[in-house]
RNA sequence: GGAGGAAUGGCAGAGCGGUUUAAUGCACCGGUCUUGAAAACCGACGUACUGAAAGGUACCGGGGGUUCGAAUCCCUCUUCCUCCGCCA
């Protein structure tokens, strides 16, 4: 959620951003919750000083009884009844004002940031980092993932049908291994750069899913469970950054760093087809996510940081892969700046996303009540988070890259973690 | 699932419906003393909104109510603890 502060104090650069995203009618909605917000401090101020008054008067008719002036205290009475019913009305008033302006900001994305391109669709992002190598050549006769799925058993997706429906894998044999290797590996390596790991929970309540913005603006595309109002998360990033909801840090605190393994859940209503067959699109997945709380005047250092982390593994995996930097148009409504990293999938031709790193500045920590102490008072901490990876594009492009006659040849990272150098037929 | 109890500042822990401006202790921070530290002493010590400031308002788990006035009384929800039952 953006800050108030903001809007008053920088709106032509709040209008220049969010044109970046195309945002439609962005300067009557800024004027409007400007208005709200004027008329919020209107109510507050009259509000406040009628209950200033009724706290006096309060206080005179405690002492006035205690002298025995019971008469002068009744009467006194009479006036404060009067006055208690006009603050009502203005609270009651206030009350609603408030719900008008906080519904008002939720529906407002971030600005991006400065170094954001502007631009439409995903085909105006900023080709930040392109693949420096030559792309992998496949032998004649190779296969896309969903085959090589069948043909070594690395998972099946009729099984998913049967226990679940469209879009639940079901990893089996040394695909399963694959899968539970990789998440050890992402896990020990982000560890070793300085992040916590945690498990969190995989169901959150309704006030976790606002505060890192996933509702109100993707209410549809979680898994809602309506009797007990939870919803399943879509990225750990939910869960973990919520751990820190309401707490003010010392500045001493920063960075702090943390990492966790979740499987993820999305509805994805979407499209259907060639590019979402295999593991390109499923309503379940595993991820490794990586989370920073950062002092503002240096996310975006750590920005960096993470980017470059997420490079080292998917270097150390072998894979070929970009990074893009999002377009206005494309970028998350949470996010400030986004970088997209994708591999080549070779077979299918194509560049997969296995990961998004980004920087929310304060539009999380705003609604999270994340502070650190300044100088002066409390400060909105700076939020960050990338997947660090995500696995099913990850085992797609390893399968098909690294597919031979003699099996898939397994980087030699993972060597250790399934105790196999490569995947073999069944 | 049943029966009880509890929820107060960073922590511990007081708080007959009206100087509560939430006691006290610990921790933290600043200072005095000291070569330095410890001890001792002095001081400061929550968050948010509002205001140029002085100040004002709200907040004692959440929500609602009673009252001129609520941390305190009532209702309700949530969470935690104890005991019993069931279960991995």
């Amino acid at each position: 959620m953006l800050l108030l502060h903001t809007l008053r104090t920088e709106k032509d650069r709040v209008l220049a951003g969010l044109a970046k995203r195309q945002v439609a009618n962005a300067e009557a909605t800024v004027d409007q919750i400007i208005a709200l917000d004027d008329q919020r401090k209107a109510l507050q101020t009259s509000t406040d000083s009628l209950l200033a008054e009724r706290n006096n008067l309060s206080d005179k008719i405690g002492a006035l009884m205690k002298a025995g002036k019971r008469e002068e205290g009744n009467a006194m009475r009479d006036k404060v009844n009067a006055i208690k019913d006009e603050a009502a009305i203005g609270e009651e008033e206030l009350k609603a004002v408030k719900a008008q302006l906080e519904e008002a900001l939720l529906g407002l994305p971030n600005v991006p940031h400065q170094l954001v391109p502007a631009g439409v669709t995903e085909d105006d992002n900023e080709l930040f980092k392109p693949f420096a190598g030559q792309l992998p050549t496949l032998p004649a006769g190779a296969k896309p993932h969903w085959e090589l799925a069948e043909e070594y058993g690395i998972f099946d997706l009729e099984l998913g049908v049967k226990t679940t429906g469209a879009g639940f894998p079901v990893f089996t044999g040394q695909g399963a291994r694959l899968a539970r290797g990789l998440v050890n590996y992402f896990l020990d390596r982000n560890t070793e750069a300085g992040y916590t790991e945690y498990q969190p929970p995989l169901l959150v309540n309704e006030a976790s899913a606002r505060a890192t913005g996933q509702l109100p603006d993707k209410e549809g595309q979680m898994y809602h469970c309506t009797e007990d109002d939870f919803y399943l998360i879509p990225t750990a990033e939910v869960p973990l950054t919520n751990l820190y909801r309401d707490v003010i840090l010392d500045e001493s605190d920063f960075p702090i760093k943390l990492t966790g393994y979740t499987p993820c859940f999305r509805r994805e209503a979407g499209s259907y087809g060639a590019h979402v067959r295999g593991l390109n699109r499923v309503h379940q997945f595993d991820k490794v996510e990586i989370v920073q709380f950062a002092h503002p005047d240096n996310s975006y250092a750590i920005l960096d940081e993470m980017v470059a982390h997420v490079g080292d593994l998917l270097n150390e995996l072998g894979l070929p892969f970009r990074i893009l930097r999002l377009c206005g148009g494309d970028l998350g409504f949470t996010s400030a700046m986004t970088f997209d990293f994708e591999v080549w999938s070779a077979a299918q031709e194509r560049w997969l996303e296995v990961s998004s790193v980004s920087c929310f500045e304060t539009y999380q920590s705003n609604r999270l009540k994340l502070r650190y102490r300044a100088e002066k008072g409390t400060e909105l901490a700076h939020t960050l988070n990338g997947s660090a990876l995500a696995l099913p594009r990850i085992i797609a492009a390893l399968l098909e890259n690294n597919q031979t006659e003699d099996g898939v040849i397994l980087p030699k990272v993972l060597h250790h973690y399934l105790g196999m150098s490569k995947l073999v037929r069944k």
